[in-house]
DNA sequence: TCCTTAGATTGACAACCGTCGATTTCCGCG
DNA sequence: CGCGGAAATCGACGGTTGTCAATCTAAGGA
């Protein structure tokens, strides 16, 4: 599985400020957002639209940093309607942790 | 004191996959040296000489990466002579670890 | 069908990073 | 003093990164 060029991009995904604060911001749970629109799993969920406007930043600048943070695994996205809905994925983030302790 | 800057610096240093082996590399005993050079500490320690020859990069590139993990605080250096003197800082870097649990 | 909205993609730019060769600084020893 | 070895610093180079404005794609609703 992690065949540690995983931990790699994890680790460089994790090393940016912008990325990190993207991780907490998913841990909140998604404000209750816009009437007609139902948030498809439980847990903590946020659409783009929802990031962009609490990191600040523009729309492609989320949208790049959402596919590293997708790429190394450490958020999930399913795609609903024109929204994305971004989870963390808590296991993958543990084994990070869990790993780093082990080859650092 | 981890003013969270700290947590930057470290992060960044460990990002990169040579500095990982270093710090790998700066587990090992150091071979038993040269003759006539005492090495100062106890533990694993090694001179930039021997970690140059390890991780087979150029001089001025080895420097520069010790700099980097060390203003991280992740390793220290006690200079002796012409040598500089290199070792983990283990508590720095079971404190990373565990900020990262805490912060991630 | 057209318009609006969410998001991805592209192109550009300045800043930064890892690496190296060359040079400089520092230190111990004749 | 001058020499030789260890390490830091400098200058440069190609590659990468974070960011944005502009554009494109896709999906829904009138």
């Amino acid at each position: 599985m992690s065949s540690d060029g995983m931990l790699d991009r994890a680790l460089h995904a994790i090393a940016d400020p912008t990325r990190r604060r993207i991780l907490q911001v998913l841990k909140e749970r998604g404000a209750d957002a816009k009437a007609g629109t139902e948030k498809p799993v439980h847990g903590p969920c946020l659409c783009g639209g929802e990031i962009e406007q609490r990191i600040r930043l523009s729309q492609p600048t989320i949208s790049h940093h959402m596919a590293i943070l997708t790429k190394a695994g450490l958020v999930e996205a399913t795609k609903q309607g024109q929204w994305r809905w971004y989870r963390r994925n808590e296991r993958a983030i543990r084994e990070v942790v869990k790993s780093l302790r082990g080859k650092l």
